[in-house]
DNA sequence: TTTTTCAAAGTGGTCTGACCACTCAATGAA
DNA sequence: TTCATTGAGTGGTCAGACCACTTTGAAAAA
């Protein structure tokens, strides 16, 4: 049908949506090949293949020529180049991301801290020994598992995206210092302090995006 | 050239920033036809299609049958859409977009009643007028403005389509209730305390939930 | 002259069929 | 058994053909 008003290539992205949820195919598995996606769908198969490049590009699935396309597990750095040449440049655009970022990992906090049952979970105490054993604890790795806890895998995903498109490389810190912040945060979440463990976050974000514009 | 061992389409997309840049063409303005575009990179007009497609389907441009394509606004964020179509499929959890909803709105009512400039916005106490003359208010819309009022365009985007997504009736509520809760939010947003506008939020959420229940 | 009509040019949307480059597995020879 | 080959399947690209839509400007009508 030549005739549609809504745009061929996003009615099969919808379509390849379904399919992979019928089919029940998982990341790394194996989509069908162009040829038969065009045929089952009744289209042609360079209409297949611009939502096709579009899911790559966005780094939903992979192509390998003479293999087939694959689904992938979110977490291509295609889509972080392409919006940071074309996006990036816009400062406005870049401090939503981050703020909205922000808005996921400080609630997660507030669930964690103020719930008897999450803040006392034996991975912050013993997150903090390392800390005192002057291991350094990677940031996104202790924030992780403060989302993961909070078990909203939605909010989880979202704030993964987030982070590949706002990531900048934290250079210049000294490890002592983030550490002290960490600490900090770690002991507010322990103790069920809620309002004690935002101020924290907040310190050791401020900290950090100083940290940034040194260099 | 069918041999590079880049995508074609990739590199396509990449000539096409520099295009733009040393054209300067700025948002809103029109980018040259998929043919001229062709016969200048010296490529297949199909090929061009699957840059641009991917290209839209990031929401960086805009195509128009008949008339041509064109530089978008960055800020529409029309990936997130797609992003969450495709991470919403397997996180069905209706629990998870109500509260990850809630995390957007909550965080938009600590803002905007801990920020001076924002809470004595003369919205606010319209609306509170507006009430005590008895004439309601929705709920989206109230929620809405603060959003808006927050100047996050990625929150309130994801706060729009998580809203899509998990979208249920209300319905069998008074009136009268549901002004009342409204009102104690209003007051307290105005007098900047935080805590207070948050609490009677919590109140609300909870009164709409239970009055689902009854359904 | 002014207004209306409408056909042509230009643009995106889609399909078809044809090659090319690559991968993999089955086939067959050593 | 082992190794080389070959053919089927898959993505990558291209050229050309229509279709649907918008704009525009010249011709026709007022």
């Amino acid at each position: 049908m030549t005739k549609q008003t809504t745009k061929m290539y996003l009615q099969i992205v919808r379509e390849l949506r379904l399919l992979i949820e019928k089919e029940n195919i998982r990341p790394g598995g194996k989509i069908p090949s162009e040829r038969e996606l065009a045929e089952r769908l009744q289209v042609g198969r360079s209409t297949v293949r611009e939502a096709l490049r579009s899911l790559e590009l966005l780094g939903l699935i992979e192509t390998k020529r003479g293999e087939g396309t694959f689904l992938t597990d979110f977490r291509n750095h295609k889509l972080v180049e392409v919006l940071s040449t074309f996006i990036l440049q816009d400062t406005k655009t870049v401090g939503d991301i981050h703020v909205t970022r922000e808005i996921h990992e400080k609630e997660a906090i507030r669930i964690v801290a103020g719930t008897p049952t999450l803040n006392q979970l034996p991975v912050w105490s013993s997150l903090l020994m390392q800390l005192q054993e002057d291991e350094s604890i990677v940031r996104e790795d202790l924030i992780r598992e403060i989302l993961i806890s909070t078990n909203n895998r939605l909010s989880l995903k979202m704030w993964f995206l987030l982070k590949q498109y706002g990531d900048e490389p934290f250079q210049g810190h000294s490890e002592k210092d983030e550490n002290q912040h960490i600490q900090q945060l770690l002991n507010a979440i322990i103790s069920g302090e809620i309002e004690h463990a935002i101020h924290s976050y907040r310190g050791w974000i401020t900290w950090l995006s100083q940290g940034r514009e040194i260099i």
